[in-house]
Parts: structure tokens; C-alpha cells; sequence
DNA sequence: CCCAATCTATACTGATCAGTCAAGATTGGC
DNA sequence: GCCAATCTTGACTGATCAGTATAGATTGGG
């Protein structure tokens, strides 16, 4: 369960066009520019953003991308699930029954209710974020109560040390 | 950001072998059976499991696998971990900063403190779940306060419907 | 009309994940 | 000592993900 490189990226290309204002647009070497990402790669991430609705594209000379939606209508669950999916699909026990016959499988359902569980605090975070929050944000300005581990300064570069129970 | 088949599959093995009580073992071909899933793909998660200190192997005519701690001393959130990583690891800016200098990006770090709420409100589930809990849940019976959506019956097979804003 | 700037689309390659395969090492019972 | 049952290990294959490459379609300005 870890994020993507599309959720990432692709967020921070939506957050550019954002950054543009009510009216004005931002072209794929723009964003590409500002963000150090190839231009190819920009080209297929806005791709995703647009079938996803998130976005509106206009081409020829002066063309650009814009947001589809004023940006505190645009809620950041809705820009994951286009460029990543959701953690716990509705088909997720379809696909992963093993070889027993549906979800019937001997321990039970208890998994599922963990699931579902971990999915609505997901989406607890999630829907009542909007790309506005993002982009006026002074870290931890959502309309989301902030932890307090907000506060530390940006740079921090605490190395991965031993989370791991035990490593034999 | 999606679960991995290491974690769903991973989860119910470790279950199964929670369910043999204090000072019982259950061999690969045990969980294979109960489980439905091929031996090979069992001896390899249970491989995962025991690398990350969550059972223990004893080899032989005997052998077997048994749970490393009490079940209500094994958190879901470490077990998770050991298989499939976390959502929003340290070293994730320095991997994904693009092409320009470590985590300045143009965006600002607004991101980062999104992502960090996010895995806050993970882990909030995650670490008041323990796998005594998982055994012995009557669909909610976790310590973690459950959703009303845990209510509905367990096969509910709702298709996924259109979640996304539009689809072009 | 032509050109430059833009978005669009498909195909391609390398990396990581999922699951399998085959051979080996250990233990207990007879 | 032998054998059967077990765990252990590394390599292998197909699938999905990440990012690139290349050619095409559209638009506005001169």
C-alpha cells in the first residue's frame, strides 16, 4: 500500500494549473519546467487528469490546460482515484478470493471490516481536502484539523530506522 | 495507493496461524489448504513473515509455524508494514523530487504535509487493531471504533459506480 | 497558405510486483 | 541409517507500473 508516482506527480501538476488563476492556463512545458519533469512525462500525466475530468484541454498555438472546476471544488480524493485508484477496490475480493469460491474463505471477513475501516479513514482525510487547501495552504492550513507533527520545518530528513518489529 | 496481494493474502495466512491457539503450529500445506492458495505462494509469504519477526519456523517431520508474540501483541500496522511497506515512506521526497534539487519544488511542500496527515489517519487504524482483534471480531468487535458501514452484511457486492467527477 | 506552438495517441523499454518452479537443508520417527 | 514431512532458497516467467520516444492532429497568427 504505498503511493504512486502518478498520485504524486500528478497532484503537483494540477496544483500548476491551479496556481494559474480563475482564467489563465498552463502548457505541458510550463509545468514541466516548474516541476523537472520531462515533457513526455507531463504530456501523459495531464492525459490521465483530463479523461479524469479534472482538467480541460485547448490546443493549438495558444493553447493550455485549465481546471475543469474552481479549485475548492475539486476535492483531492476525487484527483487520487483518477490517477491512482483507490486502495480498497469493490472488486477487490473478486479478484483476490484465492482459489476458493468467493470471499468465503476460511478466517472470515474480519479482513474485509479491517478494509473498510481503512478506507474510510482514508477517505476522512481525503474528502474534505480540495485543491483550494493545497494551494493557500501554510502547512496545515486545510480545512482538515493538522497533526502536530505539521509543524516541523519542511527539510526534515529523518532516515528510515528499524519500524520493523524484528529483523532477523 | 493500492493493497498489495502480499498484504491480503499475507494477513489471512498469519491469521490461520493465530487460529491454532497459544502452543499450536500450521504447516504450508495446512494453510495452502484452508486458504486455497498454491504452496509455493505460501511458503513464500510465510517467508516474509518470518523475515520480518511476526512467526516463528520450527523445521523438520514436526515443523510448523507458530506466531512470535500473542496474538493481542501483534499489531495489524507492523504486520502490514512487513509485507508491503507503508504508504508514505521517509525517503519518499528524495526519490521523487523530479529532476530539480531535493524537495524544493515549485508546489511547495503543501503536498508532504497532506501526505502526512494521510498516514497519520492510516496508522490511527492500523495501530489500535491487533490480530486477537481480527480473530475474534464479529465484524466490529475491534478496539478501534468501527463504522456504521460495518453493519451492512458481508456480501455485498455493490459494482463500482461512477466515483469519478466526470468521464469524458 | 504556411508555420510554429500546442495537445493527442500509440508503441516501446526497463523496473518492480505476483506467483511458480526446482533443488536443497533440517528434523523426528521407525 | 533411512525416509518422509517439513521449511529454505534462488531463479524464473508473466503482468503491471514508470517513464520515454515518435509521429500525428489542431489551432491561431502572419
Amino acid at each position: 500500500m504505498k503511493l504512486s508516482s502518478h498520485e504524486e506527480y500528478g497532484l503537483r501538476c494540477l496544483l500548476q494549473v491551479g496556481r494559474q488563476g480563475p482564467n489563465g492556463s498552463a502548457t505541458i512545458p510550463e509545468i514541466s519546467r516548474k516541476e523537472g519533469l520531462s515533457t513526455p512525462y507531463v504530456a501523459k500525466l495531464m492525459r490521465i487528469l483530463r479523461r479524469g475530468g479534472l482538467v480541460k484541454a485547448a490546443r493549438g498555438n495558444v493553447g493550455g490546460y485549465t481546471l475543469a472546476l474552481p479549485p475548492e471544488r475539486i476535492w483531492v480524493a476525487d484527483a487520487l482515484t483518477v490517477l491512482g485508484g483507490r486502495m480498497y477496490e469493490d472488486d477487490f475480493c473478486e479478484r483476490h478470493s484465492g482459489a476458493q469460491a468467493s470471499c468465503a474463505h476460511s478466517t472470515g471477513c474480519s479482513i474485509r471490516s479491517l478494509w473498510r475501516d481503512l478506507q474510510g479513514a482514508i477517505d476522512s482525510v481525503l474528502r474534505t481536502t480540495t485543491l483550494q487547501d493545497l494551494l493557500y495552504s501554510g502547512h496545515g492550513a486545510r480545512t482538515s484539523a493538522p497533526l502536530p507533527s505539521d509543524l516541523v520545518p519542511l527539510h526534515d530528513r529523518i532516515k528510515r530506522g528499524p519500524t520493523n518489529p524484528v529483523s532477523k
